[in-house]
DNA sequence: CAGACGTGGAC
DNA sequence: TGTCCAAGTCT
């Protein structure tokens, strides 16, 4: 059997049933789709929508976001969570203004050399942007191929190298056909063979699915457990930033010390969004970066 | 390389 | 209700 007809099914499903995303439609630029991706690093995609519309009506190319401050972006960031993104994207912008004359570079070494950009997301730019044939491997992808393709119920935690050799297998060599079957492949991770409850009633892969074959064995291996978010300094710096987002410009140390009590780990939290460049210190107040 | 890094919704 | 999860990157 050949080795593309889990790509071949995987993109008949997707024709009939992809979800309209704005970042998928013939208008999408590039920059539109290195937003998208970046944006839906760890966060879903309903919560997505909403942030890239506006992101994209603000700030419709690399240049016009470069030109605005750090503390603009993380305010449209909203809360899209982990806002560092939102300052790397602008850092990439300006990396592609200085370096690439304002365009989103199609090379993948010089998309992974650009702030916020790595194995996942250089080679979803270079794919969908691009039409580039390169396996484009996320969590869905790695679970969807660790289950299909090796018929084991779970990926591992990271992506490897033999993941992106694994998956540029099963890609159709048509340069914009693989970057339709990754698409897909994502996609069907996403909606069908989910990590909780995946549907195999409707997976369009389930007669060449391996671990359906073997009947679907349960995870073995050693559970990861969850992050914990409540207490963290993570929640810390996510309360200090909320009063910094909704201020108009420097706000008194005083009035950062009401959201957390804690003196020490509040302390903590505003050094490293300090070190992060989040945040700026102007003598007894504090700014978002830029936000004079 | 394990851990840090936000947030909200589903079960 | 608490657990688990969501298109990763960086150090």
């Amino acid at each position: 059997m050949p080795t593309t007809d889990l790509a071949e099914a995987a993109i008949r499903w997707y024709d009939a049933n992809a979800r309209d995303l704005p970042w998928r439609g013939p208008d999408a630029t590039p920059w539109g789709v290195l937003v998208s991706e970046v944006m839906l690093q760890q966060t879903p995609v309903s919560r997505v929508l909403p942030a890239w519309e506006a992101w994209m009506a603000r700030w419709p190319t690399p240049a016009a976001l470069a030109a605005d401050t750090p503390a603009e972006a993380i305010r449209m960031w909203g809360r899209l969570g982990y806002p560092r993104r939102a300052m790397r994207l602008r850092e990439c912008a300006v990396a592609m203004v200085e370096r690439h004359g304002g365009e989103v570079p199609a090379n993948l070494d010089e998309l992974l050399a650009l702030p916020g950009v790595g194995t996942y997301t250089a080679r979803a730019v270079a794919a969908f942007a691009y039409g580039q044939r390169h396996p484009v491997v996320d969590t869905n992808v790695r679970r969807l191929v660790a289950r299909a393709s090796q018929g084991e119920p779970d990926a591992g935690p990271t992506t490897t190298a033999a993941d992106l050799v694994t998956t540029e297998e099963l890609l159709p060599l048509e340069p914009a056909r693989a970057a339709r079957a990754s698409v897909a492949f994502m996609e069907l991770g996403a909606l069908i063979c989910t990590a909780r409850t995946p549907k195999c009633a409707d997976c369009p892969l389930v007669g060449a699915c391996a671990w359906r074959a073997s009947g679907r064995p349960a995870s073995t291996g050693p559970t990861r457990r969850p992050q914990q978010y409540a207490g963290t300094d993570r929640q810390v710096r996510g309360l200090l930033l909320a009063v910094l987002r909704a201020a108009t410009g420097p706000v008194p140390g005083t009035r950062l010390d009401l959201v957390w009590a804690d003196d020490v780990q509040r302390d903590r939290a505003l050094a490293s969004l300090l070190a992060d460049g989040l945040v700026e210190r102007h003598g007894e107040r504090y700014a978002l970066a830029g936000d004079v």
